[in-house]
DNA sequence: CTGAAAGCGCTTACAG
DNA sequence: CTGAAAGCGCTTACAG
């Protein structure tokens, strides 16, 4: 009896009649090896069902088997996305993931990240919105020697550090839809300031607007902060205004869903009376009434493609990806106009 | 420049004048030490900034600083629940979290643990609902000499591996308040057959029902999957019968959500013509319209006297920590019934 | 194609 | 209170 996974490569070498280098070789899959002491060896370790210590390769390589997603993002779905794409990417390798968040508020940040890839020298990290724009965070895996990737809206470090989703691009493509369906009033519900993706996302609305020639007023843009409340109190301003908007996209699908609440107490019916797009495609926006229109943006090929470029034998190897260019989900919230 | 994190023992040992053996008493802040070679040795350690690698404190010590959650759980809200509360057990000690998600329907879910047990070593485990009813599961965890808890909803393991909550009992409570509230014709929306939290909440039901010498008939009880769509469904058959209930007993939030969008879709009002209690008490279940009635889940510190537990000095101390047993939140979805 | 020696950076008895 | 030696379980040049 006794426990699983204690026998060494001394163990294997012994009943093998080889030396630890030989075993070595198998486990390694190295090439100078006569297929007849190979597939004698692995007879025994299958055997003996020998496993190695991973703590001692990891030290003997210089590097172990984890890969980390540092985050500052409290989305419970967004962090989940991305936890499921970097385990795809990682799928069949020797690697395994670990959690870290940070406090994007707290001045030590930098100590906490610092501590953590010091405790666990991870062999590559990923960096998630927002804190992904701080490029001092960057330097310091870097300085490290930790392996890194941002994912981000905007291309703000070297392509092999990179992940890009054309926020900018995808909202524009939605505000066009709703101007094509004969809407000219359209309010903006946006991000929180200093957010990357909420410039983004403004921007792209900015530019539809502007090349169907249509104004863009100040009272038409609401400061939100991603989160349920503020987009119901985005929502709530905007609809108690004089001038109501007939169409609002609003910067994320928490914020749309938020703002359906507003409406509904205020006997505003959706689609008919207000149009509105999201963006994100939570799971969430389909299990509302009317399901929501919105822009899908792809977190979980995203990550799965950091995870694999974290783990590739290069990295450098710059990788152009950028995802999200047309991605509107057309569902229930968005209504023609009947221009009179 | 060079990377950082990279001085090691000897360094210290060399610069402060000390042998390897007292740097190691510092860094694990043995006794036997004056407090002058402390401090000395502390500064030196300062001063190159040496942190001991991880890797081969590991080997030596013969066990990394690192604590796991595996699951099948397709949750998101749940999960990062889960993992908020780990990290808060383990701030501020040296472990760190790993995630390992299993396929519960795949016939080799064992060996997916098997192998990421042994990748990866893990000091301890948790385990959450529904794999963690899975016995073998636990044993193969204990046949590694891997510390592990499990998080259910009854007392399936011994004291010092396992997490409770109460689910019986708050459903109960929550039933007999529709009852204190008048009602009497209350349906049930169960979870999945086979989650252990399923047949509790249902027991918990029956039990209230039972005490206020309600029937319960078959026709009472829809069958659901935990899910939103299974929600929406269950409530679909429930409320194009002839015979509607005064008010449903749902066994979690989503599937409330979804029973609501069927009520909706029928003009069925809620909370007046229909009363409406779920279970977790996700983020989500205040954030629809009306606010949901339901039992607070309290996942988070169940998560943390887990973690708390795994990386304690001994484990062997039995936590008899049961937790909810009275957590109702009253919000807007339930509503008196006026006899007539 | 295969092996003996040294090394990765720590900690653990055992002495003194 | 402090240290020299051996060991944790692997891999890496270097030989042959």
């Amino acid at each position: 009896m006794g426990q699983r996974g204690n026998s060494t490569i001394n163990d294997v070498a012994r009943l093998a009649n080889v030396s630890k280098k030989t075993v070595s070789r198998v486990i390694n899959k190295s090439s100078h090896l006569s297929d007849k002491t190979r597939s004698h060896v692995e007879k025994i370790i299958a055997d003996i069902g020998y496993v190695p210590n991973p703590q001692a390769r990891a030290l003997a390589l210089r590097h172990n088997f984890i890969i980390a997603v540092i985050h500052d993002n409290p989305n419970a779905q967004f962090l989940v996305s991305v936890q499921n794409g970097m385990l795809e990417g990682i799928k069949g390798s020797d690697y395994g993931l670990m959690v870290q968040p940070v406090n994007r508020n707290s001045p030590t940040i930098a100590d906490e990240i610092k501590n953590f890839l010091e405790r666990h020298r991870p062999y590559g990290v990923l960096l998630l919105p927002p804190i992904s724009d701080n490029d001092e965070l960057a330097e310091l895996c870097a300085s490290y020697g930790t392996r890194y990737v941002r994912m981000a809206s905007i291309e703000l470090d070297a392509p092999e550090h990179i992940v890009t989703s054309n926020d900018r691009a995808a909202v524009e493509e939605a505000v066009t839809y709703l101007i094509e369906e004969g809407h000219e009033n359209i309010a903006l519900i946006e991000g929180p300031k200093g957010f990357i993706s909420a410039a983004e996302r403004r921007a792209g609305y900015e530019q539809a607007m502007a090349k169907a020639k249509l104004p863009v007023t100040k009272d038409m843009i609401t400061p939100g902060a991603y989160t349920f409340e503020s987009g119901y109190e985005a929502g709530v301003s905007i609809l108690d205004a004089d001038k109501k908007p007939t169409a609002i996209f609003v910067a994320n699908d928490e914020m749309a869903i938020g703002v359906m609440i507003a409406a509904r107490e205020r006997n505003i019916n959706i689609p008919d009376d207000l149009s509105i797009i999201g963006f994100d495609d939570t799971p969430l926006s389909s299990h509302v009434w009317p399901p929501l229109t919105t822009v899908r943006w792809p977190i979980n090929a995203m990550a799965k493609s950091a995870a694999e470029r974290l783990i590739a034998e290069k990295q450098n190897v710059p990788s152009k990806d950028v995802f999200l260019s047309s991605a509107l989900i057309k569902r229930g919230s968005v209504a023609k106009i009947i221009k009179v």
